[in-house]
DNA sequence: ATGGTGGAAAGTCCA
């Protein structure tokens, strides 16, 4: 079975991309981010059409997320336990779904950026990936053989060769011991990150800013990354960055990153 | 090739 995460950055402007790769690649599941779609809005029917069911969940404009299966989609739940709002009034955000996929407990994320270290929404961020460490534990707690997947993007660059100058980024977002230990956290709560063990290379990117020809001069980071289950992280066995996705006309900044799982 | 921001409740905010 595959597993394929992706930040979309807008379902409707990207629709035939997506389907196009969706079509291609063969993917079983996909957790989708930045979908930027209220749930009446989501082009349901074109996934239909290739055989796939989608679960959704968004407001409005901002944020957004959703997981596309063959496989089956139960359970589905919306936000997780102790999620924080964010906003005036304070709302919890559309940013994280669940489902279960052919199996596998498949969690679509989509933290938030922080924008400046001195931005309220700093704080938010790391408040945010502390609670999701603790609704993860627990879920953990509560059943040690599940294949739990918590996939997406993580705005988090966990090591300075996953950005193209560590220089650029002194000072700002994604990069500071604040988050890195806020993402490291999810490993204390017994969670394995498995793409980096597939694919161990530096300066290997899942996204790249549309300003200055970041990716034509390979400018990127890793910033979309996939926390697993030790029932799940036992079952991977390859993982596969879709750079060609960053190619061509209006793609999103992002591409997709495929699980290969290998499930009875 | 992969090309000089893009998306959206737009005229500003978010990334």
């Amino acid at each position: 079975m595959r597993v394929a995460t992706w930040n979309v950055n807008s379902i409707r402007s990207r629709l035939d991309r997506v389907l196009d790769w969706v079509a291609r690649s063969g993917v079983d599941v996909l957790a989708m981010q930045e979908t930027k779609v209220k749930d009446e809005a989501f082009p349901h029917e074109a996934f239909g059409a290739l055989g796939y069911e989608v679960a959704t969940f968004g407001f409005s404009q901002w944020n957004g997320v959703a997981i596309a299966s063959r496989v089956g989609l139960g359970d589905v739940v919306r936000t997780f336990p102790g999620q924080p709002a964010w906003g005036d009034p304070p709302a919890v955000e559309a940013r994280a779904l669940g489902a279960t996929c052919g199996g596998v407990r498949v969690w679509s994320l989509y933290v938030p950026n922080g924008r400046e270290i001195a931005d309220p929404h700093y704080e938010y961020k790391l408040a945010w990936l502390a609670a999701l460490r603790q609704a993860a534990g627990d879920w953990l707690h509560d059943e040690p053989t599940a294949k739990i997947a918590l996939v997406g993007d993580w705005n988090i660059a966990p090591l300075d060769t996953d950005v193209w100058d560590p220089a650029f980024f002194a000072g700002r977002t994604h990069v500071t011991p604040a988050e890195r230990d806020a993402f490291a956290a999810i490993a204390d709560a017994g969670f394995t990150e498995v793409s980096r063990a597939h694919l161990p290379g530096e300066h290997v990117y899942t996204y790249w800013d549309y300003q200055q020809l970041r990716f034509p001069r390979n400018e990127g980071m890793r910033i979309d990354l996939t926390y697993a289950s030790p029932a799940l992280a036992a079952a991977v066995t390859g993982v596969t960055i879709e750079r060609n996705e960053r190619k061509g006309a209006q793609p999103s900044d992002h591409v997709p990153v495929v699980l290969q799982v290998d499930v009875p």
